[in-house]
DNA sequence: ACATTAATTGTGT
DNA sequence: ACACAATTAATGT
């Protein structure tokens, strides 16, 4: 099958043989499109995603409407959330949308205790990535915390551009407001700022990096 | 080609 | 934050 390759390509640097043989025995292969809801809420999760390919939005709701961006999840990268669901089989805190096209590799939760003791680079590769998402969840409240909207914003486009490997961003303002839990007239004030400051270009749905 | 409508973006208070 | 104006895209006639 085509797909076996595509577990060693992305994983293969990670896991041995025998580890490969073993995802691509219990793995259920789900391809994705932009924009599907993936992960929802209070919703109980009893599979480890490992992304093939695309890329995945991390978003926390908060308390009254708002939501917040907290990560993008790449090629690769495995979700340490929903590790923590699996094995306690609790609801989800957070909801997962996808950014791009992709596939993930879909591995019952069944399999975590048992791979765990097994094997040596299963146990690295979920610890790693426990560290990769709290670094990044550090950053998200440094963000919060302790910078200003239009940095913010600034830091939000080029995480963008880099993921989808392109300088226009096709996103309107309002889409951009709700991931950073503001309004879309600040949204636009703060665009047209760095547009008369030579930074980026404006059009409709579209937003493209200057350099 | 033109008019109508909806969605997106811009600006003043 | 709210209201409204201006602009652009989509759709129907």
């Amino acid at each position: 099958m085509v797909k076996n390759g595509v577990i060693q390509t992305t994983f293969g640097k990670y896991f041995e043989k025998e580890l490969i043989d073993d995802i691509i025995d219990s793995a259920i292969f789900v391809e994705f499109k932009e924009g599907d809801l993936l992960i929802d809420y209070n919703q109980y999760v009893s599979n480890i995603p490992l992304l093939i390919d695309g890329a995945i939005k991390i978003l926390r709701e908060d308390y009254d409407a708002g939501e917040l961006l907290l990560y993008v999840l790449e090629r690769g990268d495995s979700c340490a959330v929903t590790m923590s669901c699996c094995m306690g089989s609790t609801k989800s805190e957070i909801r997962a949308i996808a950014e791009k096209d992709g596939m993930v590799a879909m591995v019952p939760s069944t399999k975590m205790e048992e791979w765990i003791r097994k094997y040596q680079t299963w146990r690295v590769f979920v610890l790693d990535s426990y560290q990769n998402r709290f670094n990044e969840l550090l950053s998200a409240v440094d963000n919060i915390a302790f910078k200003h909207m239009d940095e913010r914003l600034m830091d939000y486009l080029e995480e963008f551009a880099r993921i989808n490997k392109s300088d226009v961003i096709q996103k309107t303002h309002q889409e951009i407001a709700n991931e950073l839990n503001t309004s879309r007239v600040v949204v636009s004030r703060l665009l047209k700022a760095l547009e008369n400051e030579g930074k980026i270009s404006l059009g409709r749905n579209s937003i493209t990096l200057n350099h």
